[in-house]
DNA sequence: GTGAAAGCGCTAACAG
DNA sequence: CTGTTAGCGCTTTCAC
């Protein structure tokens, strides 16, 4: 409908030559003479002219666009990792399209579609609900974070955290700070990442000469300040006694810090708790949160390596990448 | 270089009719009896048929991409713009194509250029360097919370929050609340967003009978924690008497609220703060803080309202919209 | 070294 | 009601 942009057409007829010429300048393939490349170079400088990309993925059936599924963008984790692989992407001449699921299947399930319609060349599934659908099976695929439903027909490889370590770390640090009670908060999760920390910080435990049991398990419905906090007072009104907290995410160990301080609970003194994830609001507190730090940055790259690995040899190598994590001592341990 | 997705012509040959007829059902324009609609639907269904977008645009020129620009999707502010305005557009058949700038002027550049090549129909353009580059200057543009240079050439609409009322709301819930002696803390801004904050805050404060000057207005370099932390508790060790601050975003509240406590100076007891933005940290504390509340769903849903608006008039409307904001009373007041 | 031409998937006249 | 056809911007053989 609106006046359609400056197209190779225009700087052929401009600069005298072919369009098939004005193609090869473009893209640097086939011959052409020093002179016709300098006076084509010129007219797109002077009409400003930008590739149709569209058109081109059309003809060549490759794109250079690469879907990004990501269930919240509004929470930090999730939103560096985007960002960074946005721009990891960019350097390597590909595109991101970004799309929220709001882990919701139905509005997945859209942006599938909507990537299909645009042709990606591959996708990075952050922390899906892993039903990618059939008519995507080809197209190379990296996940982040939770680990996807293994399935063989499929180009899939897996970045995480080394969960695993952390929570080992987690664990003796607590040990190291002197604490002979420990507890660990969690949601109930359906996905991976939540359980494999407890289940590592647990088994430490138990080596440690610590043993988990079902009273010094709290889990929580749900990932929220809130609930942590409600959790924690009530563990504490009904007697708990412990000295210890590993939080298996960030805004767990918050909520249950303030919960403390409103029960007038010292952290660290009475109880030094670490969290996992180091959430900007980690820091930025009067007493800072010891956590388990992860990469976002670095799981986004890894995944980007991979995913352009993958898409340019046409091959899987069927990865599992796990990126460390570290843990970050301040002061509520 | 991969195998073809299945095209319109694979439906045709299947269902027995020409693509123009596929066509026509797929687009419901055009005439075809029941029957034949009724049997391509059934093919369409089986081989999972997606229509690619690309070719449809190249076609008609018109696409359904909407590119969201935005310089930090790690904001939390930007972030639930960016996922309401991709939800909002999604419902009305658009796709959102989002664009992290980074606050830099070579990669906002880049980031034009991708969008060009996509053929976008519309931008949304929060908080940018307002550096709108000549070959985007057709299309429907809508800016959000950074007030756009204005270009009497353009196709661009402001949307925004009431900053002004937001201000003075908080200026007087302060004086409402017994203070006296109120001061400001914001950034140095070369940006609308903050200084119209201030202005306001300070001109309420004057008819109010507490005028403002140079020492109660604190002004850090930067939007973050620590300088707010650091020019506070600077304010306190050369004796500076306050009893309540208004802080021009939350995350500058939430650094003084945390100097005041390391210092011993009660919130709310001695002085009384208030932030502006309402992010989730703000409340998500031991004591949750009183803010202004901004809107990023409704900001987000007039924009894509007004930028359809743009598109299917062809029309710009050369508005400015202003999003009401709320005073959030916790506990630091 | 360069141009002509075919065709990617799709829509929109135009014929029938 | 349906099919044929041109052409969107681009790449890529194939001639010259």
């Amino acid at each position: 409908m609106t006046k359609r942009p400056t197209s190779i057409k225009d700087i052929a007829r401009e600069a005298g030559v072919s369009i098939a010429t004005v193609s090869r300048v473009i893209n640097g393939k086939g011959r052409y003479s020093s002179e016709t490349e300098e006076r084509v170079r010129k007219v797109i400088r002077e009409l400003n002219y930008v590739q149709n990309s569209m058109a081109k993925t059309l003809k060549t059936n490759r794109s250079n666009l690469i879907g990004i599924v990501v269930p919240n963008i509004t929470n930090e984790f999730f939103s560096q990792i985007v960002q960074h692989t946005q721009l990891a992407l960019l350097k390597h001449g590909f595109a991101a399209f970004i799309c929220n699921t709001n882990e919701d299947r139905e509005l997945e399930h859209i942006q599938f579609n909507v990537l299909q319609s645009m042709n990606v060349a591959g996708l990075i599934y952050i922390s899906g609900l892993l039903s990618l659908p059939e008519s995507l099976m080809s197209i190379p695929t990296v996940c982040i974070d939770r680990k996807p439903i293994v399935d063989t027909m499929r180009n899939v490889s897996f970045v995480e955290s080394d969960n695993l370590q952390g929570a080992r770390l987690a664990m003796e640090h607590l040990v190291d700070r002197g604490c002979k009670r420990v507890a660990c908060l969690s949601p109930e999760d359906q996905f991976s990442t939540h359980n494999i920390r407890f289940d590592a910080f647990s088994k430490r435990a138990a080596e440690l000469g610590q043993p988990m049991d079902e009273r010094n398990h709290l889990i929580v419905s749900r990932v929220s300040y809130q609930d942590a906090f409600d959790i924690m007072t009530d563990f504490f009104e009904k007697g708990g006694k412990i000295d210890g907290l590993f939080a298996t995410t960030d805004w767990l160990a918050i909520g249950a810090i303030d919960a403390m301080k409103a029960k007038g609970i010292r952290v660290p003194g009475s109880v030094r708790v670490i969290g996992f994830g180091d959430i900007s609001s980690a820091s930025f507190r009067d007493v800072p949160l010891s956590t388990v730090r992860q990469y976002p940055e670095k799981l986004a790259d890894a995944s980007v390596e991979i995913l352009l690995e993958q898409i340019k040899t046409g091959h899987t190598k069927e990865e599992h990448t796990v990126i460390p994590v570290e843990l970050i001592q301040r002061q509520t341990t």
